[in-house]
DNA sequence: ATGGCAGAAGCATTCTGA
């Protein structure tokens, strides 16, 4: 089963991109961010004459995700919901529409815009670790019920120095600092796992290239898109890949599509029963 | 330190992103 994650910067002026791209690669479930568009405006019908299910959760200009599923998602909800942490007040959060979660396969997909924060001197960068806390006591709620977790998306964390390609430029600046990389492993506890982490031990990969100076020309990227998923997952996870090429495209995104594959081969398939097996962090 | 590039709204230019 292919999850893939992909920050599409506008879901309408990037149709044609995701269409091929899905025709390419036949992932079973995309999550999109920045869609950018009003629930009634988003393009379903492309999608659905691919064969896919389409759930979303947008606003106009800014924000939107998306879940495109062979595979009809059930107990879709948006937003942050159920959490009984005294400490969080999910209203503050309502206007911004960033987290869409469903289950499929059995499995817990939650796909995250995080907000970027702008800089560490900005309101928006509180805002973005508060949200970062919340979706922590939404992780908390998650786990009491047991659920097995794909969360994914934009976190616009860069979770190590390998993940930026000149750490000593952006040292402990956005998306570089250590406030937000704890916050970040405030939300995974350990009980969620870098998928990507776990073929690829190097620096030099990337997901985000800056549209600016020929960021993907001069191969000038950061790693911010990222898939985590639970522990009991590790062992059916077969790949995790970007796939870079759509950000060569005329007019692209800033981001590349992030995918990893599961092996579930039957969708009845007890994803609890061989748990021997896990990979180590 | 700043801007650079792109998208949306809306029709000139501003706001936002990362």
């Amino acid at each position: 089963m292919l999850v893939a994650t992909w920050n599409v910067n506008s879901i309408r002026t990037r149709l044609s991109q995701i269409l091929d791209w899905m025709n390419q690669v036949n992932p079973d479930i995309l999550c999109l961010q920045e869609t950018k568009v009003m629930d009634d405006s988003f393009p379903v019908e492309p999608f659905e004459k691919l064969g896919y299910s389409v759930e979303v959760y947008g606003q106009k200009s800014y924000n939107g995700v998306a879940i495109i599923s062979k595979i009809k998602a059930k107990n879709v909800k948006k937003g942050f919901y159920g959490i009984t942490d005294p400490d969080q007040n999910i209203e503050i959060f309502l206007d911004q529409k960033r987290l869409i979660s469903a289950e499929i396969n059995g499995i817990k997909i939650i796909n995250v815009y995080v907000p970027n924060g702008s800089s560490l001197q900005s309101n928006k960068f509180a805002y973005k670790i508060d949200w970062l806390s919340c979706l922590a006591s939404f992780l908390d709620e998650q786990e009491k019920k047991g659920e097995i977790i794909c969360l994914l998306g934009d976190f616009n964390v860069a979770p190590s120095n390998l993940d930026i390609h000149d750490p000593k430029k952006y040292e402990e600046g956005i998306m570089a600092s250590e406030i937000e990389r704890n916050a970040l492993n405030n939300v995974l506890k350990g009980r969620l796992i870098d998928a990507f982490r776990i073929f690829e031990k190097n620096t030099g990969h990337w997901s985000w290239w800056d549209y600016r100076n020929n960021a993907y020309e001069l191969n000038k990227g950061w790693r911010i898109d990222h898939i985590y998923i639970s522990k009991e997952l590790s062992s059916k996870l077969k790949s995790c890949v970007i796939d870079s090429s759509p950000r060569g495209n005329l007019r692209p995104s800033d981001h590349a599509p992030v995918m990893i594959d599961l092996n579930l081969n039957d969708i009845n398939v007890d994803i609890f029963e061989d748990e021997e097996n896990f990979f180590e962090i």
